[in-house]
DNA sequence: TCCCCTTACTGGTCTGGACCAGATCAAGAC
DNA sequence: GTCTTGATCTGGTCCAGACCAGTAAGGGGA
């Protein structure tokens, strides 16, 4: 009756034709018909084979992709998710360490870096004053070859100056430490289920309105300073998150 | 281009019809026209002003569920949904106190609480045989008399024996800790989108298929016992979580 | 006043079509 | 060999119905 087991029962479907078919499909690809990143049959394919209406197929299938199960790729078909990466976010030692310590390949795309004017929610954040000089930087962060997140990093131009004359096709948290001597000793985390709508998006190249997961991180210095704000928009079957602290 | 606030700006609707349907929604409920609760208009009275078929109307608010803006209560209508409890997993001092401290009703129910042996999953979580005796205990906790979560306890007999003369409908935490001297220092918490389906659907009522989110949390205390293991299972709206800790 | 039963209403599920835009790939042009 | 082009396949969106099961409210009876 309890299993303790990570991912839950599946359901019982009582008749219900789209779980029917939920139930089938995830039984074939947990038996292995399918790996991680194959394609499944067409949905018309489904049809035939399933004797349903397109609808009702589609309906399966927004249920498997709600559950991470598998994802889709615009008019191209939907296909089995990848192991999810696992996060912590009190371990954060960057990105790219992460994912390779989990075996997998991991890779950095600068979409755009330049110079802001702090609003007044982020002049809070910083405890400036609004219009102070800000550096932002939006990147997209890839596993294996598929976009998993798009993130939105604002640096106090006040701890580093010049800041934009890097890449930050690599390790950013290097650059702070090793250029400016800023090293991170406390982080607050905040993450909450989302849509992805409009630039994330498509910066993440799927239909405006699935699911993800948004992460929101302010990171501290010793002295209290914020050595970075970044929000991060992340695939929902792409991340499971974990934490392991001490109990205050 | 950028603003720091929390929720993702609406997706521009590019002339689909459940995304302008979706935004107008939005915008309403921003404006304050419904209130967290209220019950918005029947699916069929969307469909005469808003001049869709039905099934384009159900994509609109089911893009609002998803982001987590309104729920649904099973053949009675779409509501808006309160505010999320905010959650830190570093810092469980209690369901209880924890949703008081933020205004909120929280209540508790006990399903079930019964005695079982560790299958092979739960004998290496708590470091011991299989067959080892454990108790299970079952619970369902409400904020504002919604229910958000389900439970699932697991303590081991050798360190709470006669668990079960208790009741549960209070604080689990603060029996372990005043009849058995059962004190947590560390905890270990992953979390995962998932899909809530059979029993934990039918528990909260809901449609079963609906994002949830799912919490595993192992407590240990100062010896480094597993005093608690415990699975739980939100309504994906009803929780926000919220992390700060030192980097290690 | 209270309870029960009827009834209208609500979302849940499903059908079987339609047209569109982008992805894909093979055949042909250079 | 590489590039272009076109046909085909894919999911994305939408329509207009249908029937079912559970909710909720109102009316009638005790």
């Amino acid at each position: 009756m309890f299993s303790g087991t990570i991912p839950a029962a599946a359901s019982p479907a009582d008749g219900v034709q789209y779980l029917e078919l939920r139930n089938a499909l995830a039984a074939r690809i947990a038996a292995g018909e399918w790996r991680p990143g194959d394609r499944l049959p067409s949905e018309r394919a489904l049809q035939v084979s399933g004797q349903a209406a397109r609808g009702t197929i589609r309906e399966g299938l927004a249920q498997l992709e709600a559950e991470g199960l598998i994802y889709r790729k615009d008019r191209s078909g939907w296909y089995v998710s990848p192991a999810p990466i696992v996060y912590d976010p009190t371990r954060w030692e960057g990105f790219i360490s992460y994912v390779e310590a989990q075996g997998r390949a991991p890779a950095t795309e600068t979409l755009d870096a330049m110079a802001i004017a702090a609003d007044a929610f982020l002049a809070g954040v910083f405890g400036r004053e609004a219009g102070a000089p800000l550096n932002l930087i939006r990147r997209r962060r890839y596993v294996d070859d598929r976009p998993v997140l798009v993130e939105y990093i604002v640096v106090d131009v006040a701890l580093a100056p010049d800041l934009l004359r890097f890449s930050f096709d690599q390790s950013l948290t290097g650059i702070l430490k090793s250029h400016y001597g800023l090293a991170v000793t406390r982080n607050k985390v905040e993450m909450q289920p989302c849509a992805l709508t409009g630039r994330e998006a498509e910066a993440l190249g799927i239909k405006p309105g699935l699911p993800g997961l948004n992460v929101v991180r302010t990171s501290y210095d010793a002295q209290g300073r914020v050595v970075e704000f970044d929000r991060e928009y992340w695939r929902h079957d792409a991340v499971k998150i974990s934490v392991e602290a001490r109990v205050r």
